[in-house]
RNA sequence: GCGGUCGUGGCGAAGUGGUUAACGCACCGGAUUGUGGUUCCGGCAUACGUGGGUUCGAUCCCCACCGGUCGCCCCA
């Protein structure tokens, strides 16, 4: 037997009826902030995420997976959806559209090589939007409130939106000589990733969880103190913003992302639900002006978020949401003797044609194990046909939530069931 | 990449160095030749992750590998 391999999984009826239903709900809220769908491929040149995401961060070093084609291409199975969806915006020159910004969302499946524990798969799925074209931070309060609202409507309770600021290049380069002549002196008191990361990616050292205890962690140098009047202003815009909307945030400043493309917001959703196990983070996203730029485009402004379906189904999970998923059958075809079969299969079309969703025993069932079959599948109505029926030219409509039961002429047999799914048998 | 833990029929789960490896669920049939549930009776299955080793004999003991799971790192 060959197994799928580690860290993939198969989502089986019981569970696409779900992701289903949680995609429907994200595709809906898009339309309604007007974000339209973007679908790129899932694999793309190495290049893109070396120069998009960052070659300092753990997703290039260590995470993503590559391989050669047979054209000796470097190619890799994407491990996140921006670098690809600013990829098709620079490519398919979507700046010079007429409308701005470009607010675009996808769907799919996002690689990356690790060992999979809970919430945490080699491929998995994403939800994502971007918005490219616009430094209003009123934009980035929008992206946060859809995030949000997802969850909302989906009926999720115990969540927190965390935000920071990573100002602008400046800013960022202030701090970043800051930190480094903070944590200098204590480098060899660090753990090894940190001694590296002082040399890399010095703001990384900020969410360290080995070294969180380190005295000079507590004095080190925060990034809000350090942002210029443009980024300061602008963090505070969209603090208000979301203060307008009513929306509940928290501002950690240790807050960093783990991509290099990110600047000004940075923000991440959390779940506090009980029996989340380790992974708290259900979303996350933040600005990233000049990521166009470095892929080869104008200079263009953008910020976006995305979120793993997997956490999302996780969080619904621990905090008993049931979504509203509809398993009932409308209908179940119960057909006893030889010609009554043949005739099943005839009147089952017909059924079907007038958009009914009905189904039949072809297990050559019993007259009571079809009933067994029609309870299990949970059937509103149950269609029955014998050789008395099929003499008179009539079935017997059964409505098992009832039990009342009542006899249909063969000829009127669609429109009469169709009556009866919308409405009720009298 | 590192560490803990686990691996017995479709699922859950006992168990033992030695003739036919429990049990429960599910499924099928019957009691009830055309009406769902319950009950009772009967039936059912290529099951000890893979490969070595120890042994007269291994599902059990040892080793390796593979896989699941949880945690670390990091993230979604």
């Amino acid at each position: 037997m060959i197994n799928l391999p580690r860290g993939t999984q198969d989502l089986l009826p019981e569970q696409t009826q779900k992701w289903q239903y949680v995609e429907e709900q994200f595709k809906a809220l898009c339309h309604t902030y007007n974000y339209k769908e973007i679908r790129t491929p899932i694999f793309e040149h190495t290049e893109l995420f070396q120069r998009g995401v960052g070659d300092t961060t753990d997703i290039v070093q260590k995470e993503m997976y590559t391989f050669k084609d047979r054209g000796d291409r470097s190619l890799t199975l994407r491990p996140e959806g921006t670098a690809s969806v600013v990829r098709a915006f620079v490519q398919h020159k979507m700046f010079g559209n007429p409308t701005q910004p470009t607010k675009l969302f996808y769907i799919g499946p996002m690689f990356r090589y690790e060992r999979p524990q809970q919430g945490r798969m080699r491929q998995f799925v994403q939800f994502g939007v971007e918005a490219l074209g616009s430094a209003d931070p009123a934009i980035d309060a929008e992206v946060m409130a859809l995030a949000m609202n997802l969850y909302q409507t989906l009926g999720l309770k115990s969540l927190k939106l965390v935000v920071n600021s990573l100002g602008d290049n400046e800013s960022r380069a202030n701090h970043r000589e800051a930190l480094v002549n903070h944590f200098e002196p204590h480098a060899h008191e660090l753990c090894s990733d940190c001694q590296l990361r002082l040399q890399k990616n010095p703001l990384r050292i900020l969410d360290c969880k080995k070294d969180k205890d380190h005295p000079s962690m507590k004095t080190a140098p925060s990034i809000l103190d350090h942002l210029n009047n443009y980024s300061k202003t602008y963090f505070e815009q969209v603090k208000a913003y979301l203060d307008q909307m009513g929306i509940e945030y928290v501002v950690d400043q240790n807050l960093v992302r783990g991509l290099d493309y990110y600047n000004h917001t940075a923000f991440e959703i959390m779940s506090n639900a009980e029996g989340f196990g380790s992974i708290t983070t259900l979303s996350g996203g933040g600005r990233f002006n000049g990521l166009v730029e470095d892929l080869g485009g104008p200079e263009t402004p953008g910020i976006g978020f995305a979120l793993s379906v997997e956490r999302l189904l996780m969080a619904l999970e621990a905090e008993s949401v049931i979504l509203p998923i509809d398993e009932a059958l409308d209908c179940y075809f119960v057909a006893l003797g030889e010609k009554a079969e043949k005739k099943a299969v005839e009147l089952v079309y017909t059924l079907r044609n007038a958009g009914i969703q009905v189904d039949k025993d072809y297990q050559g069932k019993k007259f009571k194990a079809q009933f067994k079959a029609a309870d299990r599948l949970k059937a509103k109505y149950v269609v029955i046909l014998g050789d008395e029926e099929l003499e008179n030219n009539v079935v017997n409509v059964k409505e098992m939530s009832t039990g009342k039961q009542e006899q249909v002429k063969i000829d009127e047999i669609d429109s009469t069931l169709k009556r009866f799914v919308q409405g009720g048998i009298s």
